[in-house]
DNA sequence: GGTCTTAAATGATGATCATCATCTTTCTTG
DNA sequence: CAAGAAAGATGATGATCATCATTTAAGACC
């Protein structure tokens, strides 16, 4: 049945966040369309009203929780003016974030779905990355650019890999010692 | 038609090692019984004889792929007794190593696919993953055993990021500065 | 209020999925 | 050499997949 326009478009933000949710829980191949809309109380049929493609819609639901993300940095650093760098690695590399990959950073979670995608969806994800690594390298003691440019990025690196290894050993003491070690191997290293 | 038994258990390693590469290249949902068999040169009838289920060559297919990691970076550190972390680090983090994702690690690849799946597989991947670091741990230069262990846990945190996060963003400039940040970060703080 | 537009529902498409029963063929074993 | 065993092929199962044509019903606009 009809729908009114504002509704609409309500429903396809809800399509977009519910995608990104489930794309992050289930990976891009582990979930199908048509759960997609169910899990916005909607039709299967509908779908394509409102966007190409899946692959469409992966692009901009990745695009939206790249975006959620920078958002959400950019708070933990204004929050923590004394620290960035230490609330940064604090705020990433809790159980709590670990055990929550559905409202998580999607770098932690579909990176390696990313990389078996297209160029569009990999463009999305490098330019989100830019943006969290500008904000690490800013939230950094002061060296040079270059050296803070560095930093920054294996501390992206450090960030990531930490967390998708501790999901990845499922309940093992080895995935809080991963989220511990590296947060407190990071840290110890930030001064210099 | 028959087959002698040694043929036939030749056919179930072909099986294992050829998924082995399209897990890593695909995911674990990327790719579908048939098509395993087919690379082979089987039809997908046979299956079923060799493996409980898919989730059973899983399972197996995980567990070669990260014995023949620890092969590898035994014989890596083997190779380099003077500066074995070294050797590590730029044996991993290497532009071919991140082109080949069928045949490189399988932390690299399938570490958020595992962090999906079952807890027979999450136990593979935790298993494996305590021997790398064991060997990184090893690598390092004296210090307390403990701070030796939570380096090597650092480690690999970083190198398997770097690794997933230069595939993710495709063929940006910053793929390949992913990998050369991460290893000259992790090279610079091994000292202390 | 009547006409046009369109969002969502219904239902079908053909592909692919994991799984398995059955059959054929050939090796193995006595 | 004969009888039993089993590896792999064939083909079917029912689910689920992405995609789309058609229908229905109600909002938007004159």
């Amino acid at each position: 049945m009809r729908v009114t326009r504002a509704k609409a478009a309500e429903n396809r933000e809800r399509i977009v966040e519910a995608a990104g949710a489930l794309f992050r829980a289930k990976g891009f191949d582990g979930i199908g369309v048509a759960d997609i809309m169910k899990a916005v109380d909607l039709t299967h049929g509908g779908f394509y009203g409102h966007f190409a493609s899946k692959d469409d819609l992966v692009a901009q639901a990745t695009r939206r929780a790249t975006a959620r993300a920078t958002a959400k940095w950019g708070k933990v650093v204004a929050g923590a003016p004394a620290e960035p760098y230490a609330a940064l690695l604090k705020h990433y590399l809790t159980r709590q974030h670990r055990d929550e990959p559905d409202r998580g950073c999607v770098f932690g979670t579909l990176s390696a779905d990313a990389a078996r995608s297209g160029e569009a969806v990999r463009e999305v994800f490098a330019e989100g990355l830019e943006d969290l690594i500008a904000i690490i390298a800013k939230s950094l003691p002061a060296r040079s650019a270059s050296a803070r440019r560095r930093k920054a990025v294996a501390t992206m690196a450090g960030l990531v890999g930490a967390l998708i290894l501790a999901r990845a050993v499922g309940d093992a003491p080895l995935s809080d010692e991963m989220l511990e070690a590296t947060r407190r191997e990071l840290q110890a290293t930030a001064g210099r």
